[in-house]
DNA sequence: GCCGTTTTCGGCCCGACTGTTTTCAGTCG
């Protein structure tokens, strides 16, 4: 499945649990996670580089890394294993149950799973240990029931919907924002945080909405409600003059927040949700920009805020020019009702002009997927409606693509002469996902070397929540996509995300190029290049990197230059 | 555990809320 360093991380994020669990200093806590963290997020596999090459990673934990890349383990976790099941880690999952109850728990009571704790709350065998009132108790038996059926993270689709429909449920407030993971564009969320200006009284209009299942907990400055779909949303109150240090602190993410708070520190100052002060001296917090100027940085992007490097950058003022939604210049990805679309051809175009894009490719399914029903007969009609349409958008170059099917083989469906009719050749594996890795790394691979191929659709097919990504060897298939000039696909739509950012990332560390596509079945889906713009921002790509923000010729001529490097 | 433009030792981020508690521990973000 993953790359080493994600075993790597892995194995140190539970060692980091299982130490939180026997009591162990808070510090080390940290320092473990961190480590984690930044080993997920580090581009080189570290079975091929140093270890102390990434920041968090100090001696001990390299010895650590060392010892699990060559045996699958280190001696500190098999001992702590050896002492702690893995059940009373789950423990602390149940939302509410933290390291000191779950050992607690365990020691006091031999609680060592979930079930176990379920069964001993229904016998009564929690009342009586230390700080185990009934409130408590039936906040975990809570915990346990809702945990059973919220299930998955939501993708970003659903959760921006969610936060449109809660900032207008608050018409009374002067200023509403949503921050958290979908303000940092992450590809999933598990709640929404949403921060307001306005009236006392906003917490009571909030607590009333029809899509309030349930009320977790209720102060002045915040208050938590589960929605009806199961969805944890936050709301805090924040005063205007707070704006900016609350936009700041509940965007997060943690470790960034962490990390501001450390500069601050330094300086002998204080940052909070309410500002950043010197003493009672307010200094800044009325905007994000202000404060992150008062510590010496650059506002630091949303999408950047993960702790991976971007505060080292912004104290340098060396933050990269993000891609932004206004570069994109074109959609090379997109369907009409001739194949899986429900929108005419005609609206399509008319939709996408009207985004004042400079060139826009139709990409319908090609004939392999066989339930498309599509011909060459019709592929041949719809380029000449194509032609007929173009007199009415002088503006905008349409280009007449398809869709490709990679077949197990890597090969790709219609003939070579009729292939080079199409402008626009988006290749994508639409079956056969359960292949071995070595089978898929050699299919996607086959399919970059291939001349007649521009881009590959949805690289990895993942759908969220409904299918896991195929398994490869995605540094292969990377150096093959760089060394052809195959562009890349980050498909927009909500569910796909698909390239993911973290992905994406090391994609580009090979100097890989990447198109940003709404891969739009219907007129409304034209606007999802935003979340894909989202992912690019949080693989910090900057608009060279992303060929459907280039002017159409330089666009085309890397296409059909069969991958020759090409430079603005 | 990690880390260093006052440091190789002694620091290491902040506040809200809950429940159980006579002043605070645990959890969360």
């Amino acid at each position: 499945m993953a790359r080493a360093n994600d075993e790597v991380a892995e194995a140190l994020r539970e060692y980091a649990d299982l130490f939180a669990l026997e009591g162990g200093d808070a510090f080390r806590v940290r320092s473990y996670q961190r480590a984690a963290k930044a080993i997920a997020g580090y581009p080189e596999d570290l079975r091929a580089g140093h270890a102390r090459d990434v920041p968090g990673v100090g001696s001990a934990i390299a010895a650590k890394v060392e010892e699990f890349l060559g045996r699958g383990s280190f001696r500190q976790l098999d001992e702590l294993r050896a002492r702690i099941p893995e059940g009373v880690r789950r423990l602390m999952g149940v939302p509410s149950l933290g390291p000191k109850t779950a050992l607690s728990l365990y020691r006091e009571l031999g609680v060592d799973s979930v079930e176990s704790l379920s069964l001993a709350i229904d016998e009564g065998r929690l009342r009586g240990l230390p700080g185990m009132g009934p409130r408590t108790v039936e906040n975990l038996r809570l915990g346990i029931e809702r945990r059973r059926q919220a299930g998955e993270r939501i993708h970003l689709g659903v959760a921006d919907h969610l936060a449109e429909k809660v900032a207008e449920s608050l018409p009374g407030a002067e200023r509403v924002a949503v921050a958290g993971s979908a303000r940092r564009m992450c590809e999933t969320v598990g709640g929404l945080e949403v921060l307001a200006v306005g009236p006392a009284e906003l917490m009571s209009v909030f607590t009333a909405q029809s899509y309030v299942a349930e009320i977790l907990s209720a102060g002045d400055a915040e208050t938590s409600v589960r929605t009806v779909q199961g969805l944890q949303v936050d709301l805090r109150l924040v005063p205007a003059e707070s704006w900016g240090a609350a936009l700041i602190h509940f965007t997060g993410d943690a470790g960034h927040d962490a990390r501001l708070r450390e500069l601050a520190a330094e300086r002998g100052w204080r940052l909070s949700e309410h500002g950043l002060f010197d003493g009672d001296g307010r200094i800044a917090s009325r905007s994000e920009e202000e404060v992150y100027a008062a510590l010496g940085m650059q506002w630091v992007p949303p999408p950047l805020r993960e702790d991976r490097g971007e505060i080292e950058a912004a104290l340098r003022g060396e933050l990269p020019a993000l891609v932004e939604l206004e570069d994109l210049r074109g959609d090379l990805h997109t369907h009409t009702d001739l194949t899986d679309g429900i929108a005419s051809l005609e609206d399509m175009v008319a939709a996408a002009a009207a985004r004042g894009y400079s060139y826009f490719a139709v990409t319908d399914h090609a004939p392999d997927l066989a339930m498309q029903r599509m011909t060459l007969e019709k592929a041949l009609a719809q380029r000449e409606r194509l032609a007929r349409l173009q007199e009415d958008f002088p503006g905008m170059r349409l280009l007449h693509g398809t869709e490709l099917n990679i077949g197990p083989d890597g090969s790709v469906d219609w003939p070579q002469e009729v292939l080079e009719g199409f402008d626009v050749r988006v290749a994508s594996v639409h079956s056969h996902f359960a292949q071995s890795r070595d089978q898929m790394t050699r299919r996607l691979v086959a399919a970059c070397e291939n001349p007649g191929v521009h881009v590959i659709g949805h690289p990895t097919t993942r759908k969220i929540g409904r299918r896991p990504m195929v398994d490869a060897d995605w540094q292969a298939v990377f150096r093959a996509a760089a060394r052809t000039g195959t562009v890349l696909e980050i498909d927009s739509y909500p569910d796909r995300a698909d390239l993911p950012s973290d992905l994406v990332r090391l994609a580009r560390r090979h100097g890989v190029k990447f198109s940003i596509d709404s891969d739009a079945h219907a007129v409304p889906h034209l606007a999802y290049p935003r979340f894909g713009v989202g992912i690019a921002q949080r693989a910090a790509l900057t608009p060279d990197d992303v060929v459907n923000t280039w002017p159409l010729d330089r666009l085309l001529a890397f296409l059909d230059g069969g991958g020759a490097p090409s430079r603005p």
